[in-house]
DNA sequence: TAGATTGTTAATCGATTAACAATC
DNA sequence: TAGATTGTTAATCGATTAACAATC
């Protein structure tokens, strides 16, 4: 067996990435060719020898006083993660959610290329503001099926989340980013991204009344 | 200086009793009085030691051999997150997201109320269809300070956020739920909480990405 | 009593941070 | 050469997991 995943990267480095990669796009678009990891560390507020850690991954080279090439690495962060690839996706569920995501301006390039929404509710069925046909969920195990789609965006209503991701499965999607608050049982090779709003208002309204506290 | 700030509760433990909240309240719907550890985990595919340190830290106390109360499990999270609380949030930027974020299901239950939405957009001021009034971000400094608001969700367009954000910091928020890909770089005692699509996308991805590389 | 589950303490694991050598 | 930054190895820190005693 060969050793090709390589190292295992951590996943916190995985979503520091995008990060990298936005704040490195705009950069270029002002026209900096060169930058260092202290120089984005400072930028991002986050710790310059992690910055350094993180880019290593994806295999890039800097030069010692000089830094890394802007170009090279959103070149290497982009091929990395796999956002230069066009990743075929569906979007199950098109509620208000579902929308926004539909027109979200810019996930072509971060690796995610809606090609058709799918709903039951028959009065959402037609074409979304920006360009996305919604289709009826009838149609999705012949369409996953054509075009070999493998990854499913979930939103629909939580009620239905765990129904729906075994009907996915079932259509021969392989990976599910899921965007409800239920927590789907599935097979273990199903490769599952849960995406909990909730999660992250809690975390902001415990620091909230920690830093209350502390000025009492 | 009382240790009021209890032993610093870790961060993936507070993302993780929002989920144990929303399967917690579905059995109780169920009639499910009365829940152990172990059946939790196995349900929501986790550790059930770290279920029992997770609940830990709400105060809770269980059972041996029969488990915790589903009604006082479910107390003890939404007190010890703030989510009994009416937590007040300004929107800011009504655009696609904002829109579907004004007409998340049960935001209110998860500890955040909406009570106004606001946008530099004159098209868009006036009611959104989940009722929340938008208003011309001109109102926002007054409202703030009349209302109290001490916590917005950002939602405006990357290339603002930064601007946007200085600017609500100055009419005294002091949390900021940024669903922007824009790292803000704002004063230390302001409470930013920082949700990237894209960070869970790349994590997706590298993840499917490995599974398939697995099967060669 | 027996057995399952809580609750706590200890061991492991992994990520972050620090230290330092290599290099441009 | 001097100094800053990369790149790597070691130390620290924190979270998860395992072990086990307490308890119903």
């Amino acid at each position: 067996m060969v050793d090709k995943q390589q190292h295992k990267v951590p996943e916190p480095t995985l979503k520091r990435l995008p990060v990298y990669l936005h704040y490195l796009k705009r950069a270029y678009e002002r026209g900096i060719l060169t930058i260092s990891a202290p120089q984005i560390g400072k930028e991002l507020n986050c710790d310059p020898t992690q910055v350094v850690k993180d880019l290593a991954t994806t295999g890039v080279k800097g030069r010692p006083r000089v830094g890394y090439s802007v170009h090279e690495l959103i070149q290497a962060i982009e091929g990395f993660l796999g956002f230069d690839l066009p990743n075929e996706a569906f979007l199950v569920g098109a509620g208000n959610l579902g929308t926004a995501l539909m027109s979200y301006p810019d996930f072509k390039s971060y690796g995610i290329n809606i090609v058709a929404a799918f709903d039951s509710d028959a009065s959402r069925i037609g074409r979304s503001s920006s360009g996305v046909n919604i289709i009826h969920m009838d149609k999705l195990p012949e369409l996953a099926q054509r075009l070999k789609v493998r990854i499913a965006i979930l939103t629909t209503p939580a009620g239905v989340a765990q129904e729906v991701a075994e009907h996915l499965v079932e259509c021969g999607i392989a990976a599910i980013w899921n965007l409800t608050p239920t927590r789907l049982n599935l097979p273990e090779k199903i490769v599952v991204q849960n995406t909990s709003m909730y999660a992250n208002v809690a975390v902001m309204l415990k620091k909230l009344k920690d830093t209350e506290s502390d000025n009492s």
